[in-house]
RNA sequence: GGAUAGUUAGCUCAAUGGUAGAGCACUGCGCUUACAUCGCAGGGGUUGCAGGUUCGAGUCCUGCACUGUCCACCA
């Protein structure tokens, strides 16, 4: 070991994060550490959640960014083949709906009219890129170590491939129909929605309770009297015996509509009996609820009709009648309530709380219409599979997919499992096209023409081109006057039309642990990963995943749809998720509240180690968590805290040389002079050791928050607060401070990559801290054990008598002089007098007995059986009687309490054994101590 | 309607069933040459309420009350 004198260093008093991070970002990426071709050991994966570029980076990402970060560090020093894979999402509806918003806020009308497809699509993509490009710098503002050689982008060509590929053959195995059905439709965006894209929204609205006619047998309830123009039936609960009797029976009522209304009268047992009358108008064109029972009718053989009678843009069709047609949907209900009133037709008009369905992106409240769209069959069985979709993804978190344990999903905490599940038992399918432009266009082609040999499709040149079904087609009946080709290509021969939707975001986004990766491989579905070492065969599934609990149905168990079934894999091993931040009242951060916080700023003003450490302390899996300034700055403080424990130790103590040799220095070498280590050193040595194997395990586990306090405890008030005191008087601590310091600065890396780094750079160090080891002590040593307890029994003594020259407000300077009578342990006292004079307590002679005489004119102060009497100049007689005579009152209470537990039977005979001993020992302590006190008490005169 | 999380010091949060802890804020003292982005000391809690299980409950069970969130075929 050489170890140079080296001249001190001029380090700034405190860290100025702005003056380092720009730089060692960019030292780490020239590293090539980041990238895991450069990396050996076993792969370990995770896939950024591709942030949209919609905008710029919020404090939510800067979470995210934290969290993964930390595990990737975490992981690569634990000599793991890391990959962070960085990635952005073209976030379909999000990014048109931005663009548009901003176009129509620069005067235009109609962006859509006014610039047509292309147009349009070149704006958005001129604004995506330059999102793209914001968030991508802001990444490495937070210091993420992702791989940036193998950026990805849910709208580029690789992942269009991808997406091609399995809606392909998803489309054949049946998973994907095109389908007439109620779908959820914004009419302000022109788009459908799935169900999990809507927000739900309390309002109040009117509940109006009316007859169809006059001589209508039953009277229904709505809060949208203008769809029941569109009326086929009434249903009512089979159950019930007020109107049992009118159950298959047809009735006519004109209404206003273009035709009359003919209403059967049906039977479900959804309608509950109780609520309104206990019947229901049935619009089955413009209720989701009332298509399924138009379809359940339908399947029975007893088919009622179905009257679209608003359309696309929101305003009555001509089935709606003359009088309606054209009007606003609130337009005809003020005229059809007002219409029912004339017609003495409306029983009863009530004010209720409703809950409406609004479009995530646009805003408005979602009509219901019957369209033709494209849907994913959730529950169909795949016969490479075994399982339907909705099974696999059950099967993927319950029990393993395939029923393999090792293929089971992990979700933290675990409680989300059950909310998976029963958001599965209410999945319907899902509907995959949307009508706006940005976004994969579906690769399906429709030509007019007839076709006189359907099953005649050459599989030609590269394009992979599959016939519709016969199946297929009778189940399409809107489809029938067209030919249809799924394709990734557009076909050969004249008249082929792409279909004009692309596809929900999701459909893309779900793909994302494998389409990063260059996954699916194309081969015929089961498609075993097999073959060279590609990155999806090193590095699929991956480790580990994190997201906020509200993207959880949208994305996570999309992502195990799409994994399970293009892979035959499960898309992630552990999946972590975190709550949501809101401000320091709890509130939502919101352009809308004005709350927001943007990440950058506080990076400027905080630097970007505070920012995460502020970010991930205190929080714990699937709870929101509060952000607010003070955090920051007590994680800053933190930061500061850091850096100038290391400060003091590169300037007061000579470093290592600066040598190309591999660093020597472990634990071992201080087996070798095991005898020279002071209690205090085995006291650290101790702390150091238990340290490495909490947070350890705490990583191991993904508990952040405990992980990063575990270190602010062991920095601050273990190394900084008692340790580095003594060290200012204790000698020969060279070797000890710089494990320590090194050690630390590891174990803290992943949470304040920054300032590690730096510090790390100021001991001289060649290789880059990101690329060191993780944290060790070995082997195991016993050599410093048994020193842990001995010197917390000397931090009580210090602190008791630090406390008493407070309490009676001894001045600061006022030397004193001590007599500690300390029975058994006068030896440790002995040895450790220096440490108890040296550290703050103003002692200035220092006697030490085994059993002592009594001190006059003293206070005297009784911790753990060790007694000491403090003499000090104008010793305050009465302060000190009243004074003991609080503590025997409250020793008295504790004695009192302790010896009723031990004196109770239950307790010493079915308590552990080893706790009964405890209270047991405490009792004698307790006693000894009451005793003494006593006796002190009364030699005062 | 169902589910789920939470309710602990003024605030934000911790506590494998074994006498309740930290940070911030507060009080007193202190420029002790690593740090005033600091140090030392201190005050402050019947753990939402009511029962139960247990030798022992913040922790487990039941009910209630608030708060938040999610889901549902809320006509």
């Amino acid at each position: 070991m050489v170890w140079l004198n080296m001249p001190k260093k001029d380090l700034p008093k405190s860290y100025n994060p702005a003056d380092y991070e720009d730089e060692i970002y960019a030292q780490w990426e020239k590293s090539g550490f980041f990238n895991p071709d450069n990396l050996t050991g076993e792969p370990y994966s995770i896939m950024m959640p591709p942030p949209n570029v919609t905008g710029v980076l919020h404090l939510g990402h800067a979470l995210e960014n934290s969290l993964m970060d930390i595990t990737a560090r975490y992981q690569r020093m634990n000599g793991k083949k890391v990959l962070l894979a960085p990635g952005t999402d073209h976030a379909a509806v999000a990014t048109q709906a931005k663009v548009e918003k901003l176009l129509v806020a620069e005067g235009m009308k109609n962006p859509r009219q006014e610039l047509g497809r292309e147009k349009l699509l070149e704006k958005i993509r001129e604004y995506a890129e330059a999102s793209k490009a914001t968030i991508l710098s802001q990444i490495k503002k937070m210091g993420t170590s992702c791989d940036w050689s193998r950026l990805a982008y849910t709208f580029d060509e690789p992942r269009n491939k991808a997406v091609n590929e399995v809606f392909i053959r998803m489309y054949n195995d049946g998973l994907v129909y095109r389908g007439h059905r109620v779908v959820n439709w914004s009419v302000k965006g022109q788009s459908t929605s799935s169900d999990d894209e809507l927000i739900y929204m309390e309002r109040p609205a009117k509940l109006w309770t009316f007859k169809y006619s006059k001589d209508f047998p039953l009277a229904i309830a709505s809060t949208r009297p203008e769809t029941k123009l569109g009326d086929t039936a009434v249903a009512v609960n089979p159950k019930d015996k007020r109107y049992k009797k009118y159950i298959g029976q047809i009735f006519t009522a004109d209404v206003g509509a273009a035709k009359p209304l003919r209403l059967k009268v049906i039977a479900d047992p959804a309608v509950d009996m109780n609520f309104g009358t206990g019947a229901i108008g049935v619009t089955p064109a413009h209720s989701a609820v009332d298509f399924l029972m138009y379809e359940k009718q339908k399947a029975q053989g007893q088919p009622i009709d179905l009257i679209q009678v608003i359309s696309q843009d929101g305003k009555m069709t001509a089935a709606a009648g003359q009088d309606y047609a054209g009007l606003t949907a609130e337009q005809a209900r003020e005229k059809f309530v007002a219409w029912l009133k004339e017609n003495d037709l409306l029983v009863k008009e009530e004010d209720i709380t409703q809950s409406v369905g609004t479009s995530d992106r646009f805003g408005d409240v979602v009509e219901a219409l019957p369209m033709t769209q494209w849907f994913v069959d959730v529950n169909k069985k795949i016969p490479a599979r075994g399982a339907s979709l909705k099974e696999m993804i059950k099967q993927a978190i319950v029990k393993g997919h395939h029923n393999d344990a090792k293929q089971k999903i992990d979700i933290t905490p675990e409680r989300f499992e059950k909310v998976v599940l029963n958001w599965l038992d209410n999945l319907h399918d899902w509907c995959i096209s949307r009508q706006i432009w940005w976004g994969h266009r579906i690769p399906v082609y429709y030509r007019r023409q007839e076709i006189s040999n359907i099953s005649g499709f050459a599989r030609s040149g590269r394009a992979r081109q599959y016939p519709i079904s016969n199946e297929m087609q009778n189940a399409n009946a809107d489809a029938n006057a067209e030919e249809i080709l799924v394709s990734a290509e557009k076909p050969e021969g004249g008249g082929w039309e792409q279909d004009p939707d692309t596809l929900d975001t999701w459909f893309s986004s779900g793909m994302w642990t494998f389409s990063t990766l260059g996954g699916p491989e194309k081969s015929p579905l089961p498609p075993p990963v097999k073959g060279g070492k590609s990155d999806l065969k090193t590095f699929h599934p991956s480790n580990w995943m994190q997201m906020g609990y509200e993207i959880i149905f949208l994305w996570m168990v999309r992502m195990i749809l799409m994994s399970t079934y293009a892979l035959d894999q499960i898309p992630f091993k552990d999946v972590y998720i975190h709550g949501m931040l809101r401000d320091q009242s709890g509130k939502k951060f919101s352009k809308s509240s004005g709350n927001n916080i943007d990440p950058l700023e506080v990076i400027k003003q905080y630097g970007s180690d505070a920012l995460r450490f502020s970010l991930v302390s205190g929080i714990s899996p699937g709870n929101d968590s509060r952000f607010y300034a003070e955090k920051v700055e007590g994680a800053r403080n933190l930061v500061n805290k850091l850096w100038n424990v290391a400060r003091y130790i590169i300037t007061n103590f000579s470093g290592y040389a600066r040598s190309g040799e591999a660093r020597q220095f472990s634990i071992l070498n201080f087996q070798l002079n095991a005898e020279k280590l002071t209690l205090a050193d085995k006291w650290i040595l101790d702390k150091l050791e238990k340290l490495i194997s909490g947070v350890t395990d705490d990583l191991d586990n993904f508990r952040f928050s405990q992980a990063g306090e575990k270190l602010r405890v062991f920095t601050w008030d273990d190394l900084a607060d008692w340790y580095l005191e003594i060290s200012k008087f204790e000698q020969g601590k060279n070797e000890i401070l710089y494990f320590i310091l090194e050690s630390l600065l590891k174990l803290w890396h992943p949470f304040m990559p920054f300032v590690t780094e730096a510090i790390w750079r100021e001991l001289g160090k060649e290789k880059l801290l990101m690329a060191e080891k993780w944290a060790d002590i070995t082997p195991p040593t016993p050599l410093y054990k048994g020193g842990s307890e001995q010197f917390e029994l000397i931090k009580d003594v210090v602190a008791a008598i630090r406390n008493a020259r407070s309490v009676y407000k001894i001045e600061p300077n006022q030397k004193i002089k001590a007599v500690i009578c300390s029975g058994k342990r006068v030896k440790l006292i002995e040895e450790q007098s220096e440490l108890i004079k040296k550290l703050r307590t103003g002692i200035e002679e220092l006697e030490i007995e085994n059993t002592g005489e009594k001190v006059e004119q003293a206070i005297y102060l009784t911790v753990s059986g060790v007694e000491i009497y403090l003499a000090v100049p104008g010793f305050d007689f009465k302060a000190e009687a009243d004074r003991l005579a609080r503590e025997i009152k409250v020793q008295t209470e504790r004695i009192k309490s302790l010896s009723a537990r031990l004196a109770n039977k239950e307790f010493t005979s079915k308590a552990p054994a080893n706790i009964v001993k405890a209270e047991k020992d405490k009792l004698d302590l307790y006693k000894s101590e009451l005793g003494k006190l006593k006796e002190q008490r009364s030699s005062l005169k």
